[in-house]
DNA sequence: GTCCTTTGGGCTAGTATCAGACCATTGATG
DNA sequence: CATCAATGGTCTGATACTAGCCCAAAGGAC
């Protein structure tokens, strides 16, 4: 570990890309999580929220209608409307999706969202929680675990987000659904079994229950296991 | 938890601010880390490392120094050379610290790092590590552990950093580092006691010896209880 | 049907940032 | 003492991005 190396970590690009590119690549992700199932909020309000001006967002959003991900209308009721299906999980979509990023990345990505979240599973059995946090816990975790093959994705995503969330660290919330998103291609390519969501739904009771009884190891745990039960899937479908 | 606020993690800014002042952040931050002691790498590869301009990065280098952290000399063996010593300890700087921070990004800084650090420490704890990278840990516990005062804050950043950092995963190793960035100021702010030092270092023994006997849980607890400790004498001199 | 509000569409002038070339200084080395 | 390599210093033209303004369309309210 030379003091180089050491180096890299903080001495890192200051920005991403151009501030275009980023864009698509922001609203891609809110739309491929279905966090946006209707429409975008009107332009003025999503350009101070992303930070940028509306002329950039506006070539975003261009780019997005024109690969077909937004139907945009204008007038009064008009908007950014999402016109968007994941595409049928298959090994070939897997494939494309885990050839786009590469393998490096994949395992880096994993590894990431493996230390994040069950760090965040952690540090929220270890909060103490309101009356409402409790029964919203419980809320994400019926409405995941009573969701359909359809919605499933889209469900967890909220589930694991919501962790994140509760912990009160708009940090924490904001890496958690970075890690989430570097995935998100790679899980929307893998066929939804019902007996992966049974299997899901039990390591996700376990999570809440660990959590309501503010166990940080039994959370951590509970989180590894869910998560290393879907690398397992993945490398399983690439196998 | 509404439809909005689980948004508000994705569609937040896509840049932190502009590239002038991420600049002089991000190398205000390798100064204050004791990252680099000595010179800063020659313009035109940091402007490379940074993913900027020459332009700015000088613009920044450039406040920096009229702001007394570095000295510019031109010429062969020249280079921006790091004048910088940290204020000396005291509950004034700390407070200092704690009013440019704001006690709500306090609060977010100390969970993201617990939820981060602990999350390395137990990846690590669950990998497969070749002999060198365990020289390497116990190398860097003993570094460490053996620092007087002044060396010591310097060290300990790099011990957690190379936990992050031998995960493997760039991402991981980036956010560790950032979250260490945003608690710098008030650790600096602390004066290092012989026997703070003392205890952090039976803490650390901890952390190393339960990565390397692959306790993940042990490990998530060493470095909580580490962490706590640190925001334990932090709310302590706050009092 | 007229008007009003909400929304996208488009323009302009100014600023930030960039890439790349060239200049100036320094100090080691022969 | 002349040279050379490494480094900061400066300039220019091009591009990206921004703020702010006004226009155009759509559809509801009266």
């Amino acid at each position: 570990m030379s003091e180089v190396s050491r180096l890299a970590a903080v001495l890192r690009p200051v920005r991403g890309g151009n501030a275009f590119e980023e864009t698509v690549e922001r609203l891609l992700q809110v739309i491929k999580l279905g966090m946006v199932t209707e429409k975008l909020p009107p332009e003025r309000e999503l350009a101070v929220q992303l930070g940028i001006s509306r002329v950039t967002l506006r070539e975003a959003i261009r780019a997005l209608q024109e690969a077909g991900y937004l139907d945009v209308r204008r007038g009064r009721y008009g908007g950014a409307f999402v016109t968007y299906a994941p595409p049928p999980p298959s090994q070939t979509e897997l494939r494309k999706a885990v050839n786009d990023m590469g393998t490096d990345d994949l395992a880096d990505a994993l590894t990431f969202r493996m230390a994040v979240d069950c760090g965040a599973a952690q540090v929220l059995a270890t909060a103490e929680l309101s009356q409402a946090q409790r029964s919203t816990l419980r809320e994400r975790l019926l409405e995941v675990n009573s969701a359909g093959p359809d919605d499933y994705r889209r469900l967890d995503t909220a589930f694991h987000l919501a962790i994140a969330e509760m912990t009160g660290s708009p940090l924490l919330a904001a890496t958690g659904a970075d890690a989430r998103l570097r995935v998100t291609d790679l899980l929307n390519a893998i066929p939804v079994l019902h007996r992966n969501i049974e299997h899901a739904a039990t390591q996700h009771e376990a999570i809440v229950a660990a959590i309501l009884n503010g166990d940080p190891d039994a959370a951590r745990r509970a989180v590894a296991e869910h998560l290393e039960g879907t690398a397992a899937l993945l490398r399983g479908f690439l196998a």
